[in-house]
This record gives C-alpha cells, sequence and structure tokens, in this order.
RNA sequence: GGUGACAUAGCCAAGUGGUAAGGCAAGGGUCUGCAAAACCCUCAUUCCCCGGUUCAAAUCCGGGUGUCACCUCCA
C-alpha cells in the first residue's frame, strides 16, 4: 500500500524492512484523564491502518505505549507533572490514576472497536531499559549532564530538524515569551533525558540511576520501548500530527544515535479533530468524551463512520450537524445490510472486483472515505444477498463497524429483548390500536401510536399485517 | 516572526491533465386512512480569488486571500 511519510511529505509505496512483516509502533495516550474523541480520531485512524495491513496478507506486530511517568506539562519550572496533577486533582496516588485511566482508555477503544495492540507497555514498568539507554547516549558523547540532568545534545546531529524545513534561528526567534528557559541546556532545543533535580518535590514515582535518584524524560520511554519490542528496524511509526515536533524529532534524534544508523522508515501522522474553536485539546477544556456522545444518544460507532467518511490527512471539524450525518449514513447503512437475505453461497468470483476496488480504495493513502463508497456500490450491486454480505464482512475486518453483528441485532424479532411486562403493555396498545383501526377511528388509532411512541416502539403497517420494533 | 497543511453543493467528502464519485440532509413521486419504512426521481455549467501554461485545468505554474496546526504539554 500507499501512505503519506510525514518525513518525505510524499506518498510512498510502504515496503517493511523485513519481507511480509510490518513492525508498527504507536505513542499511546498519557493516562492523567479521559481520552476526548479527537485523540481517538487518531487511534481510530490507526486501528484502521493495522487492519488493512493484515487484510493485505502482512503480519503486524504492533507495540504501545502507556505514558504513566514523567509527561511535564511544559519543558520548564513553572511545568507541573500531569500525572502528578492529575492524582492531586482527585487525591489518588499516581499508580492509581494510571491504572483507572489506562483502563478507561482501553475501554472507549473497545466501544469503537479499536483491537487492544498485541504488546502494551507501561512506560513505568522499563525504567531499566531507559536509563540504559541514556548511559549509552552518555557513552557515545550524544549526552551531558547539567544541574543534575541528563541532556540531550541536539547540536551533535547534522540533521535534527527531520519534519519540514525549520531551522534553529527561526525557532529561536519564534520562542514565545511565555515559555521558560531552561538555562542547563546548551542549546535551545536540547531536552532532558533523565531528571534528578525535581522541579516538584512531592513527585511519587523516582527511581535509583546512574546520575541519582530521579525519573525519566517524556521522550525517552517511546525510543527505548520500540527498540526493545520491535528490533533496530522500525517501519512505521504512528502518532498525532502535534507530536512530530518535538516528540517524533527527538525519538528520531535519541535512536538513531542510540543504534547508530537510521531507524524508523514512514512515519504516519493522523490531523488533528477541530471544533469550532479549533484544536480540541485536553489543556485547553471542553473536551468531547466517548460517555459524552453515549449520552447524547450516539452509538461511538457512528463516531467511528464520521471519522470514516474523512481522509486522516486533513484536519477534521466537529459538529453534531456532521455527526448527526455520519450518525443517519450509518444507520441506513446498517438497515441495508440487515435486508440482505442469509439464504445461499457467496459468489466469490462476481465478489472479486468489488475487492479490488476496495484494496485499491485503501491501498492509495488509506483512503476511507472511498473504501466506504464500495461499499455502497456494492450494496447497490446486482450481486446475490449472499455475496453481498460475503463483501461486508469481508471490507469490515478493515472498517471494523461492525456492520453483520448490528444488522442481526436489528433484524431481530420485535420483543426479543422487551421485558414480559412492557411486551404486554404493547400488545395490548397494539391490539386497541387494530381495533381503532378497524372502525376508521383514526384520530383513536393515531393516539395510540403516540403512546407507543412514548414507550420507543415504532410502528409499520404493512401488506403482510402490523409490524413493531424498538427505537435504536 | 518562522514552518507546514488545507480550501470542491446546506453538511461530510472523492477526485492528482480529459470535461465534477459517494453519503447525509432537502424537495417531488409511488405506496399508506394518515404516518413510518421501502423504492423511484431531482439537487455544483462549476471546484476560494486573479493571472499563466495547454487542444484540454478542480487538477500544473505564478501571485493573492482565508482557515487550521506546529515552533510550550497535547493524538
Amino acid at each position: 500500500m500507499e501512505l503519506t511519510n510525514t518525513l518525505t511529505m510524499k506518498r510512498e509505496q510502504v515496503i517493511p524492512h523485513e519481507p511480509g512483516v510490518i513492525r508498527m509502533y504507536t505513542c499511546g495516550p498519557t493516562v492523567y484523564h479521559y481520552a476526548h474523541i479527537g485523540n481517538l480520531r487518531s487511534y481510530i485512524m490507526e486501528d484502521v491502518l493495522e487492519k488493512f495491513l493484515r487484510y493485505e496478507g502482512f503480519r503486524v506486530d504492533r507495540v504501545m505505549n502507556i505514558t504513566d511517568v514523567g509527561h511535564l506539562s511544559s519543558d520548564a519550572d513553572t511545568g507541573e507533572d500531569k500525572m502528578l496533577a492529575g492524582a492531586k486533582r482527585e487525591h489518588k496516588s499516581v499508580m492509581e490514576i494510571a491504572r483507572f485511566y489506562t483502563d478507561a482508555f482501553f475501554a472507549d477503544c473497545e466501544k469503537l472497536n479499536i483491537r487492544r495492540p498485541d504488546t502494551v507497555v507501561p512506560a513505568t514498568s522499563r525504567i531499566a531499559d531507559f536509563i540504559q539507554m541514556v548511559q549509552t547516549l552518555l557513552e557515545k558523547g550524544y549526552a551531558y549532564q547539567a544541574g543534575g540532568n541528563v541532556y540531550f545534545d541536539t547540536a551533535k546531529l547534522n540533521n535534527y530538524y527531520v519534519f519540514g524545513n525549520q531551522n534553529r534561528e527561526d525557532l529561536a526567534v519564534g520562542v514565545r515569551d511565555t515559555v521558560d528557559a531552561d538555562a542547563n541546556k546548551r542549546s535551545k532545543t536540547d531536552f532532558v533525558l533523565w531528571f534528578t533535580k525535581s522541579k516538584f518535590e512531592d513527585q511519587e514515582l523516582k527511581w535509583e540511576s546512574p546520575w541519582g535518584l530521579g525519573y525519566p524524560g517524556w521522550h525517552i520511554e517511546c525510543s527505548a520501548i520500540s527498540v526493545k519490542e520491535l528490533g533496530e528496524y522500525l517501519d512505521i511509526h504512528c502518532g498525532g500530527i502535534d507530536n512530530a515536533f518535538p516528540h517524533h524529532t527527538n525519538e528520531i534524534a535519541q535512536s538513531e544515535a542510540y543504534l547508530g544508523h537510521p531507524w524508523c522508515k514512514y512515519w504516519f501522522h493522523v490531523l488533528h479533530l477541530n471544533d469550532a474553536r479549533g484544536k480540541m485539546s485536553k489543556s485547553k477544556g471542553g473536551i468531547l468524551t466517548v460517555s459524552t456522545l453515549e449520552e447524547k444518544g450516539y452509538d461511538p460507532l457512528a463516531y467511528r463512520m464520521f471519522c470514516l467518511q474523512s481522509h486522516y490527512r486533513k484536519p477534521l471539524t466537529f459538529s453534531y450537524e456532521s455527526l448527526d450525518n455520519a450518525a443517519n449514513a450509518y444507520k441506513r447503512l446498517i438497515e441495508r445490510v440487515a435486508a440482505l437475505s442469509e439464504e445461499g453461497e457467496p459468489d466469490l468470483a462476481a465478489a472479486q472486483p468489488f475487492k479490488e476496488k476496495f484494496l485499491a480504495a485503501l491501498g492509495a493513502d488509506l483512503n476511507t472515505s472511498l473504501g466506504l463508497t464500495v461499499l455502497y456500490d456494492l450494496l447497490k450491486s446486482d450481486l446475490t444477498d449472499a455475496t453481498k454480505r460475503y463483501l461486508v464482512g469481508d471490507f469490515d475486518q478493515v472498517l471494523s463497524l461492525s456492520l453483520l453483528e448490528k444488522a442481526k441485532a436489528a433484524a431481530k424479532p420485535a420483543g426479543a429483548e422487551v421485558p414480559a411486562e412492557l411486551a404486554a403493555q404493547i400488545e395490548t396498545l397494539l391490539a386497541q390500536r387494530a381495533e381503532a383501526r378497524k372502525n376508521r377511528d383514526w384520530p383513536a388509532a393515531d393516539a395510540i401510536r403516540d403512546q407507543l411512541a412514548a414507550l420507543h416502539v415504532v410502528v409499520k403497517d404493512t401488506p403482510q399485517g402490523v409490524e413493531w420494533h424498538l427505537e435504536r
């Protein structure tokens, strides 16, 4: 398949280091708060990428870290550790917070059909590896100690700014005056590998190291975990676009200095979900979570549909109007699938051209919007229902919209999940309505239908008789 | 100030030189006591603006405008 590689800003054919195997790393969440739906957009698109690569026949080894320590809200003394701030806010220990929000994150992922990566590594479980990597960087001359901390020396690199055409001078000029400089740094772009001089006296989590009691910088974990779990050559590194600089830039600096050779070939960055005010972010507040959507009556998978309708390389603006579009489209899609007969055997030969179109759509820089169009084309085609169902299931391995499952649930006989008491009430009302209709007492019949509607019962008068089902 | 991305109907969106996919919404129709559902039909002479290249441009080039992001922690 082809992907836009942020490193080159070009669409490139993905050719893994080892044929047939894709090694994929994803920056996981910092677990100090609930993930918002903007965060989740990235994870949805990465999930589609992973599943599509599998669909194409690759073995995909995927690793994700969980940032549960040392993620500073700024690089200077005014900063605060996010984990610590979360713990303080909720009067819990840092580890309690980490566990709680890690679980919450994966619960949200499950609702969105995001597959949990094979390997999930909390940063705090790999401190020894971080120390070893920092040690090696010091030995190789890429790091220095100052003011009690260990810093990466970006001046040792020929090409530090790997994404885009920025240069040191421009960044120096552009620095915002609200950001305090760290006097220990030899140059502005240097970053901390290991802290011993904690700015936070009450920092809970500290570990012994050759440089004293302290904790890791926030870039080292991804490099160390990735190299250990996936080896010296990484194929695809994923993350939100905001991580390109400085986080991914620093990861590349560390990893390549440590390994002594190029490290990761493809960088997959998902652009942001914005709202009317701009980027949705935890630090700005006013975030939307999966729970928020559920409370408003949306199926989380309607949000997945919303994301799939758009391209990962484009900023997406969230609005309830757009989400309603997607939710309607999703609902109607399920209805169309539910209407397909389950009889017969699929005609695989007839299905093949659609599979190829789907492969071509997703293979072209993960064009999920076009992939969805292939799905609509197939539903409109003159294929047999069995073949259509087969293709829907096949595509859904990648799209993960639970189309067949939802369709099956939608097709369940009326009353299947209705408590007996309610069912009896409904039956009584239906009988009364039938009587009223028989007597051509339309106002009474409509009034009863309104009563049923209040119970979330939708009534249909078909030539075969009266049908009803619960509102979804 | 620097860097980058994006700009297609009411909304989401495809399209990468050959004459504007698809979805949602909307309007009309069939069906219905009326609805709902389903089905059928309609819905961008035009792709932010101005120039240029070309037989041909939404697509390429030049110049504008606008929006967003990054250069602090963020997916």
